[in-house]
DNA sequence: CTTCAATAGTGATATACATCACATAATCCC
DNA sequence: GGGATTATGTGATGTATATCACTATTGAAG
C-alpha cells in the first residue's frame, strides 16, 4: 500500500477529512527509508520532526550514564514516534530514535503539525486523540513496573504484542521490560 | 480566589476565550467540596467526570490483589484528576480518586468535554496541551522507575515537589515511590 | 566457506528491597 | 482527656534481580 493510502486509513479511523483537506495535510510529510541500524535521533540533536510508521519496526531508547539502555517504545507500523519531551519543550534530544529493522517512516515537523491543527480543527481533535492513548498506555505500563514481577511484565507484552518476540533479539525485549538480558533469558526458562 | 478566576487563569496560560466563550465553558462545571478522605471515584464505579483541583490535595491510586496500593498521581490546585483509561473507553473504574485533605473541586463530564472540545476550537487545543504534558510527565516518570533505585526517584520526587514532603504522610509517598514504608523509612535516615 | 560480531544461555555471587515483627509517636474523636 | 486508630522507626530475614564470568550458538560479510 502506499503511502499516502496508509496514513489517510490511519486517520479515517478518529476523524474524517475531505479529499482536498487530506491531500493537504499529507503535503506536509516527507517520505523517507532508513536502513536496520540507522538512527533518526541521536541524543543531543536538535528535535524538530516526529515520525509515522509505513514499515519495519523502530525504538525509542534512552542510555543511561552506565551506558545501559532502557526502551521506551517499539514503532510499528502506523504508529508514531519521536523524543517528544525534547519537541514540544524545543530543548536538545534526551532519548534516541534508531531502526531494528529496514524502515520506511513519513516525518512532520513540529511547526508544521501545530500549524496543521490550528487550521483544521479535526486535526487537531485527532492529535488530541493520539496523545489521550498514549498517555492512558504509558499510565498502565508505569502501573505494571510497579505492580508486577518481570515475569509477569514478559507475559503482558507477549499477550499485547506477540509479533515481537520473533521479530526483535531479545536483550531489546530486557530493554523493554527493565531486566538484564541474563535474567529475561531465566525468565522462560523455567 | 474563586473558581472561575482559578480556571480562567489556568486555561489563559494555554489559550485565550473571549469572555462570553469562558463564561460559556465555565458553565459546564460544577463546584464540589470534599472532605479528608473521601472518594470521588471508586474501582468498579461507572466513570464519567474529570475533576479539576481548586484547592486541598488529591491522589488517584490503585489497589492490586494483596491489598497494596501505588499511587498514580498527586493532584494539587490547579492539576486534572481521574481515572482516564475508564473515562475515555466508557469502562468500569479500575483506579481510586480521593482526597488527602479537605477539597474543592470542579467537575466536567466526558460528554460535556468532547462537546466543548468540537464546538470551541481553542479548547480542544487546550486540553491537547494538557494531555501532551501528562504523558511527556509519565514518560519520564517510566525512565525514573527503570534507570534510578527508590534513593534516587526519591530525590527526584522532593527536588520537583519539596511541598510534600509536609503535606501528605510518608506511607502514601512510598506509595508514589513504589517501594515499601519501611524502604522509604530508611532512606532518609541514613 | 570461513571468520568475526552479535545473540543467547547458565552458574556463582552480590545487593536492593520486601516482608515480618515489634516498639513508639502522633492524631483523631467521643 | 484518654483510648483507639494511624503513622513512623528499626532489626532480622527472605527473595528477586543485577552483575560478572564464561561458553555456545547464530548470523552476516568478505
Amino acid at each position: 500500500m502506499q503511502a499516502e493510502a496508509i496514513l489517510k486509513q490511519h486517520l479515517a479511523k478518529t476523524i474524517s477529512l475531505t479529499d482536498e483537506q487530506f491531500a493537504y495535510f499529507f503535503s506536509h510529510f516527507k517520505q523517507q527509508s532508513y536502513k536496520k541500524g540507522q538512527a533518526i535521533i541521536t541524543e543531543g540533536d536538535k528535535v524538530d520532526h516526529e515520525y509515522f510508521v509505513l514499515s519495519g519496526c523502530l525504538k525509542s531508547f534512552f542510555i543511561n550514564d552506565d551506558v545501559k539502555m532502557y526502551i521506551l517504545q517499539f514503532a510499528m507500523p502506523t504508529w508514531w514516534a519521536s523524543d517528544y519531551n525534547a519537541l514540544y519543550n524545543q530543548t536538545r534530544a534526551t532519548i534516541n530514535l534508531d531502526c531494528i529493522t529496514d524502515a520506511e517512516v513519513l516525518s512532520i515537523s513540529n511547526a508544521d503539525r501545530e500549524k496543521l491543527c490550528s487550521e483544521l480543527h479535526p486535526v487537531e481533535h485527532f492529535f488530541r486523540w493520539r496523545t489521550n492513548k498514549g498517555f492512558i498506555a504509558s499510565q498502565k505500563r508505569l502501573l505494571s513496573f510497579m505492580n508486577n514481577d518481570a515475569k509477569k511484565r514478559y507475559e503482558e507484552l507477549m499477550a499485547l504484542y506477540p509479533a515481537l518476540y520473533n521479530m526483535v533479539p531479545k536483550h531489546l525485549i530486557a530493554a523493554y521490560l527493565g531486566v538484564s538480558r541474563e535474567t529475561l533469558s531465566r525468565l522462560y526458562h523455567s
